[in-house]
RNA sequence: GCUCGCGUGGCUCAGUGGUAGAGCACUUCCUUGGUAAGGAAGAGGUCACGGGUUCAAUUCCCGUCGCGAGCUCCA
């Protein structure tokens, strides 16, 4: 099978699969859009009055078989474009000569057929139908808009992946099992850590266990606050469209925004927290000597998201970030993003995250501020980059209208990239908002302003984080860290209620099972729950001043002296506390 | 917002044109147990909501809300 590329192999595939679907359906006009090739396998686009369900599916990729075993020859035919238009007017593909009219009037147009099926295409493809390995499967089926244009017709666009043989192909739908394994909201709910309720859509209730998590995040970002030197403020959460109009966001992000009416007086509730910080920075005169000056912000943001954008923790309407506004001169650009970087990476690790992509995006054609202040800003993001040695991809033209953006990409455990944190230069608020300081010479000089944010969204990392763990929380972070089984509650409780004592007065979050259940009963129980530490307390460890360990997941016990247990839990929850500065 | 699918006890899910069932969880009793389900009994549901068809609707049809897969969006 090395005769032909995984890309080619793909592509043909999809013809195949266009092919089938036409056999399947011999009584009904099936028009074609496009079937490209996909990461993992490909899709194609097609216009039918039959809604495609999952037992078509099964035909279809049945089909796509027998025309493989068929082994009918591929062949590519050139045309004009003129002869091409109504060679395909004539087959009833409208969808086709649409495509074609959108190629340059110069170009050739290429064809490829197979059998009773032909198709207009590029290439390259596969010689014959034979040289196409079985190694797919049909997954789905979902609309799609007719060449990505919301205002046009809707098609069904089929899904499927492919792969160079049936062990990889096995492989990858393992891997769709695992994720489905991690999913956040399965998790959530089965953790009880939050659910969704249909008078909130979008919304997360987050449980005790949830909130807990949740609180820790926040406060493990504290801590790196304190380290780091900002200082935390809190701002309103609905205020007058006036201070939006000034920001801009009227604007340009009015669709998204939750608004009320009272006293006349029309109010917003707040999408993003800048328009507050700069209010605050304005609201004093500060000198060249007050920056950089950076505030933080965990309040809590509402975004009205499309119905159908809502996906569990990843696309809510209400969340937190753990935001902060950086105020600072041209010239301290360079030394702050360093130093962003580093707490960035230095967060990363602590929540064992291992590999990252980090982009920096570059001026768009529609930008707001001078090409000198852009140069600056983009030289100084390049330049703190290249001195952390760190590697990192350039996204030509990707950058925010106001500025440009250091974006990180971070891999989870099934390693699936996630936007996490995110660096961005504003020239336009500062502006906007008409901010100054004092410079060395008793001037004045308007501050550039960074946004960013190393978890992003609370809500999106709490999601991510959790399929990376796969629920299972390390020490520090869990709800609960250790649930203590006196193997008989009468004989062993009292000492085990004391050793609770003992724990929790040490700071641990620690419970007895005094419940009248059997010991498998209870381990099963833990086990499901995630919890990282069962101790189980019996005559041999009331006697020696031990615990019987058993780590969540794993089937061997051991055995800890009390003291070697205070030790051990003393470490791993010290995960908490950032590296102190020098 | 758009297309398709889905919505049944707290959870996971069966099922039916004659108003419902399992497992887990929950409650009580028995059991005093050494690492993934000890035993028994019990309670719990306007079958998402609103309308229509029908003698009769949880089941069929329409609408609304919510969820899922995508599309579009994510200055």
């Amino acid at each position: 099978m090395a005769k032909f590329d995984i890309e080619t192999i793909r592509h043909s595939s999809a013809h195949l699969m266009a092919q089938a679907i036409e056999r399947v359906f011999p009584n009904e006009k099936v028009q074609f859009g496009v079937g490209p090739v996909i990461e993992n396998g490909f899709y194609y686009d097609v216009e039918m009055t039959t809604r495609l369900s999952e037992e078509h599916l099964q035909k279809i990729e049945d089909e796509m078989k027998s025309i493989i075993k068929e082994k009918l020859p591929i062949e590519r035919t050139v045309m004009k474009r003129d002869e091409a238009i109504s060679f395909f007017k004539g087959k009833g593909q409208d969808l086709k000569v649409e495509l074609i009219e959108a190629i340059p009037e110069d170009e050739e147009i290429g064809c490829y057929g197979q059998g009773e099926f032909i198709d207009l295409c590029r290439g390259p493809h596969v010689e014959n139908t034979g040289d196409l390995p079985q190694s797919f499967k049909l997954l789905s089926v979902a609309g799609a808009y007719w060449r990505g244009d919301e205002k046009r017709q809707m098609l069904q666009r089929v899904y499927a992946v492919q792969f160079k043989d049936k062990k990889e192909l096995k492989s990858h739908l393992n891997f769709l099992e695992e994720a489905k394994k991690r999913d956040h909201r399965k998790l959530g709910k089965e953790l009880g850590l939050f659910h969704f309720e249909n008078f909130s859509p979008g919304a997360p209730f987050f449980m005790p266990k949830g909130a807990f998590v949740y609180n820790n995040l926040v406060e493990y970002i504290r801590r790196l606050y304190r380290i780091y030197d900002y200082d935390e403020v809190i701002t309103p959460q609905v205020l007058d469209s006036d201070l939006w109009q000034t920001s801009g966001h009227y604007e340009h992000y009015k669709e998204n925004m939750f608004f009320s009416k009272i006293d006349e007086r029309e109010y917003a509730v707040k999408p993003m927290n800048c328009p507050c910080h700069m209010l605050m920075f304005a609201h004093y005169k500060y000198s060249y000597r007050d920056l950089p000056m950076r505030y933080a912000d965990f309040g809590r943001l509402h975004r009205y998201e499309k119905a159908g954008a809502l996906a569990g923790l990843t696309r809510v309407r209400t969340f937190c970030q753990d935001d902060a506004h950086i105020f600072l001169a041209l010239d301290q650009i360079q030394d702050e993003i360093k130093r962003t970087m580093e707490m960035i990476l230095t967060a990363y690790k602590v929540f064992d995250f291992k590999n990252f992509k980090i982009n920096l995006s570059t001026r768009p054609e529609k930008k707001a501020g001078s090409d000198e202040e852009w140069d600056i800003a983009e030289n100084a993001l390049k330049q703190a980059l290249d001195a952390s040695g760190l590697e990192y991809f350039i996204k030509e033209g990707d950058g925010a209208f106001y500025g440009p953006k250091i974006d990180i990409d971070v891999a989870d455990a099934i390693n699936r990239y996630h936007q996490l944190g995110t660096i961005q230069l504003d020239f336009q608020l500062p502006q906007r908002f008409d901010l100054k300081f004092t410079t060395k010479d008793g001037g004045e000089e308007r501050p550039v302003v960074v946004h960013r944010a190393l978890l992003g969204s609370l809500e999106r990392f709490f999601g991510v984080y959790l399929e990376h763990v796969g629920g299972v929380f390390p020490f520090w972070l869990a709800p609960e860290q250790a649930v203590i089984v006196p193997v008989n509650q009468d004989v062993h409780g009292e000492y085990a209620a004391n050793l609770q004592k003992e724990l929790f007065n040490k700071g641990y979050r620690v419970r007895v099972d005094d419940r009248n259940e059997s010991m498998g009963y209870k381990t099963r129980q833990i086990q499901k729950a995630k919890v990282p530490f069962m101790l189980v307390i019996g005559d041999r460890e009331m006697e020696n001043a031990t615990v019987s360990v058993r780590k969540h997941g794993e089937k061997r016990t051991f055995t800890w002296s009390n003291e070697e247990m205070f030790e051990k839990f003393k470490t791993l929850d010290d995960v908490k506390y950032p590296a102190q500065i020098d």
